[in-house]
RNA sequence: GCCUCUGUAGCUCAGCUGGUAGAGCAGGGGACUGAAAAUCCCCGUGUCGGUGGUUCGACUCCGCCCGGAGGCA
């Protein structure tokens, strides 16, 4: 019998911090964040981070937990997250994951382990200087099959691929069979939250930039801003953050750089819808139709709770 | 009141000397195994302000009307 793990997933601004929270106290369990910003130290306003209000009393992991200055990625977060949840199995909890990072929950829910560490600074750097298009036919000669499913345009990807043959020997394809597991080591329910109407999604998305403002992410910001490094992290990326430097550096008006960060975010809500969806072991519940106790109800009718 | 410029996709605008329109952004769909709040791919029929006219044919020329911007009074 696989322990059991909940899952709350979805595009953003549709409720899942406060859903986690009442899944969390209705199944006896603990939160396990899921979200590749929310867990560096300092990034709460920005990331919608949970506050101790709104965790109301449910212990929350995975959030704040990690320097924005220090390079982080899925790997590190599975290393750190998989013994947490066999910590909450083992005080004989259930651990209940929720965030919107599509790629970390997949990795972490399937059981995915990483081989070795990555070293590959150097290498990456070297590539980047390269052509896109040349890189990509260099990627078709040594992994053919990771060249087929990366589009040539998508340098990144490409690079990553060719990382991966230039330092371990082994193709990308091979190396991602070896890291998958046979099948989950956890007996999973995945919920995801979505609005049946865009409209109201895209409206939710710029009131929450409105209220990051309010609630001082142009302070946040500029204080993580002094920290050294800060631009060239990972962290950095996270929506809100490098926007506000476009106004810090007098790039762009305030109001012009809040607008990007509406637009980003509503960009971002619509790339995580198609990740999710792709999942089709999921219950999709939309949060302009049912409360969250009405769809506790639900999964209690389908006997997962 | 007169003169000039202007009115084309939700927004900003391209459209040579007439052959019924096309970009960027927004929006929609998708991909995604060590940067993932990242990176990338696909999708553009709209009364070309209205109305008359010239023409085989007008977004493109002419008249008038309506709506903007500026200048002179």
């Amino acid at each position: 019998m696989k322990p059991r793990v909940l899952a709350v997933g979805g595009p953003t601004s549709t409720g899942k911090t406060a859903f986690g929270v009442l899944l969390a106290k209705t199944a006896c369990g603990e939160v396990v964040s899921c979200d590749s910003m929310q867990l560096y130290k300092g990034m709460v306003i920005g990331t919608a981070a949970p506050t101790p209000e709104e965790t109301g009393g449910v212990l929350h992991h995975m959030v704040g937990v990690v320097d924005p200055a220090v390079s982080f990625s899925v790997a590190d977060y599975c290393a750190m997250a998989a013994p947490i949840l066999a910590d909450i199995h083992a005080r004989g909890l259930v651990p209940v994951v929720v965030g919107g990072t599509g790629l970390y929950m997949d990795c972490l829910l399937s059981g995915m382990t990483f081989l070795g560490q990555q070293e590959t600074g150097e290498v990456r750097r070297q590539l980047w200087a390269q052509d896109g298009e040349a890189l990509w036919k260099r990627l078709a000669e040594l992994d053919p099959q990771a060249a087929a499913s990366i589009h040539p345009a998508n340098k990144k990807r490409v690079i990553r691929a060719l990382e991966v043959v230039l330092t371990t020997g082994e193709t990308m394809t091979a190396r991602a069979a070896r890291q998958s597991a046979a099948e989950s080591p956890y007996e999973v329910t995945k919920i995801c939250l979505d609005l049946a109407d865009r409209e109201l999604l895209r409206a939710r998305c710029e009131r929450r930039v409105d209220e990051m403002m309010e609630k001082g992410l142009l302070e946040e910001v500029e204080g993580l801003l002094k920290k050294p490094g800060l631009r060239a992290s990972t962290a950095f990326q996270s929506i809100g953050y490098k926007e506000l430097a476009t106004y810090f550096d007098g790039i762009l008006p305030l109001e012009r750089a809040v607008e990007d960060i509406k637009t980003a975010t509503k960009k971002y809500a619509k790339r995580q819808r198609s990740w999710f969806r792709r999942d089709g072991a999921t219950l999709w519940y939309y949060r302009d139709q049912l409360s969250g106790e009405a769809i506790i109800d639900d999964l209690r009718q389908r006997n997962l709770l």
